[in-house]
DNA sequence: GCTTTAAATGACATCGATTGCGTAAAATAA
DNA sequence: TTATTTTACGCAATCGATGTCATTTAAAGC
């Protein structure tokens, strides 16, 4: 089966033209007698004519496309993010072109090399949990291609990022606890090599640091899949549950372990066990939780706008660009009952 | 900035040999010589040379590329479809690019129209539900491009189209609030075009017949925008409440107006005011909600498999097909606290 | 030693659109 | 009327890869 369109030549063929009359005719070209134009344009448009976006990449080595790679669409942070995105893209005239590596290094490599070598102009990519070694990215990087890391940035590849201060909301998330009286702070995490995880753990000591609560290791669990295998998160849990100092509160790095954990604690414990839980999330619906939930949430559509913004600048600018910044923003935390 | 990456012609040069000969010692031509094909391996891996696709787009007028239109990713049931689409494609060789369409038809235009002329070899969609003309869709679909339908289907487009069966979901939900003495069942649902709406509103208005109550017009309340806009769930909802005879029990069709519709109620009503809620939902975390919620759960990711399957079948089909099926999956109803 | 044949490679057109350069015809200037 | 400039268009190369057809070279056949 195949999709047949029709072409310049076409057209040409038709009006005894050549290819390039009709091609200039179409762009509007001086060149051209209006007569000709109107001849060509009026043809163009009954026959449906549209100029292949293939043969043009071809030729301009340019596809007005941007491509987005992230780990999930089903954690509401990056659907959030994408929608972010696609807002700036659209009204600066580019498509947009999204693929999920569903936390797995490999398909990271092939969804970025297949975007890479597809012509897009520019891509927009959040790790995924697994992905250690960033040569993939750095090859492309270094021959050119437009790249702007969001969330879960790299941080040895020199470009614009776009991040939230993940820091400040590990910070202010364990400090709202603190002061809510629980001591025995719990930190169930991600993959310990990302960025964006020693960020949240350095938030999360910093703060008991400064309330003078002694850090416990044993109160750190790192999910190397990031929550994506419920095992993982039960584990880390039971394990927390193990120890003879038992957690009374509960800090989630992520939309995913934390929706995840609270299925599993009930599971596991009873109704009137009271724990005190907190977590990153964008998602819309915590709030109807039993209880409703404590969440650091991010301004993901925010972040995607900007990151957008930025691969935008760097795709349009004429020369090179040598300065790269990475741009903050902040979280805020949400009290609900899951703290009180 | 532009992204330059090694051609056969860059080959060529270098070992002085014709780019037709190049080309075909990667291909392991049997008319190359052993020799010169290693002489060329070797190179090409060298400078990591990677054929151009779009190249072999414009000769082949294929990509090994589906395009994917959904409404909206936040939208679980299509989060979980497109990871089965996913699956397929990707164990079949095929990549894979996804956009949403943010229920609005203009976008979903744009889109299909993006995909098509950038070379898919063919298409999945859910229609968004602004949707009512669908000659952006026929004119493809005449000219030969794979389309297949899932979920939110066309009609009057003839293709292989892939759906739940949503009668039977809604009349199954229905029954159930019947059998648990439900008397004033409020129907709040997606535009009044779309299929599945009707096809789910007959499924209710079955359940009603069956049970001998009879069928209310002002319990039905259609969201033209799917539940995108609260305001319009919250009208929806003010609508039913202002009526003398009063809803017992709420079933909603979507994802989008299950979740909006809950905090809507919150804020109007106060929480003792005993309601049954049931809805089409995708959603992990109903289980969670206050009170959990009793669902029709519609099996996506199989759905999203199937309609890959089919379009890949159509796509590899020598001759093209005449006959086409619409595949239909059940749906399951999980029934939790909310409709006790 | 000359012809036949197979093996190995090159030249060129193609896919669709753009563009620099060349040129015939028409318009203007001399 | 001749020279010069415009106007309006065509030719051909280009982007990267493939494939048809032709050509070279070497080996085999007589």
């Amino acid at each position: 089966m195949k999709f047949e369109s029709a072409t310049i030549k076409d057209i040409a063929l038709k009006l005894n033209l050549s290819k390039s009359t009709v091609s200039r005719a179409l762009r509007d070209s001086y060149e051209i007698s209006e007569q000709t134009k109107k001849l060509v344009l009026e043809y163009a448009k009954k026959i449906n004519y549209r100029p292949n976006p293939i043969a043009l990449s071809l030729k301009e080595r340019r596809s007005h496309t941007i491509g987005i790679v992230v780990p999930e669409f089903s954690n509401n942070f990056f659907s959030q993010a994408i929608n972010g995105m696609e807002s700036i893209a659209y009204s600066s005239g580019y498509n947009v072109i999204i693929t999920q590596s569903h936390e797995s290094y490999d398909r990271e490599v092939i969804n970025v090399e297949h975007m890479a070598y597809r012509s897009v102009d520019g891509l927009l990519i959040s790790v995924s949990v697994e992905t250690e070694n960033y040569d993939h990215l750095k090859k492309l990087h270094e021959r050119g291609l437009p790249i702007v890391f969001f969330d879960r940035i790299v941080e040895e590849i020199d470009t614009y990022k776009v991040v939230c201060d993940n820091f400040k909301g590990a910070y202010d998330a364990t400090t709202h606890l603190i002061k809510k009286g629980f001591k025995n702070i719990a930190h169930i995490t991600s993959a310990e090599q990302m960025f964006i995880t020693q960020k949240r753990l350095e938030g999360y000591r910093k703060a008991l640091e400064d309330n003078k609560i002694p850090f416990q290791p044993h109160l750190i669990q790192y999910c190397v899949h990031g929550g994506k295998i419920t095992k993982e998160v039960e584990d880390a849990i039971t394990s927390l549950f193990k120890k003879k100092i038992k957690p009374d509160a509960i800090l989630s790095a992520g939309d995913r372990i934390t929706t995840v954990m609270l299925p599993i604690m009930k599971k596991l414990f009873s109704t009137d066990h009271k724990i005190a839980y907190m977590g990153f999330s964008n998602s819309d619906l915590t709030d109807l939780f039993c209880p409703s939930l404590s969440v650091i949430r991010q301004p993901a559509f925010e972040i995607g706008q900007a990151a957008m913004e930025q691969l935008i600048t760097i795709i349009e600018s004429k020369r090179p660009i040598k300065e790269f910044t990475t741009k903050t923003f902040e979280s805020s935390i949400i009290i609900k009952e899951s703290t009180n």
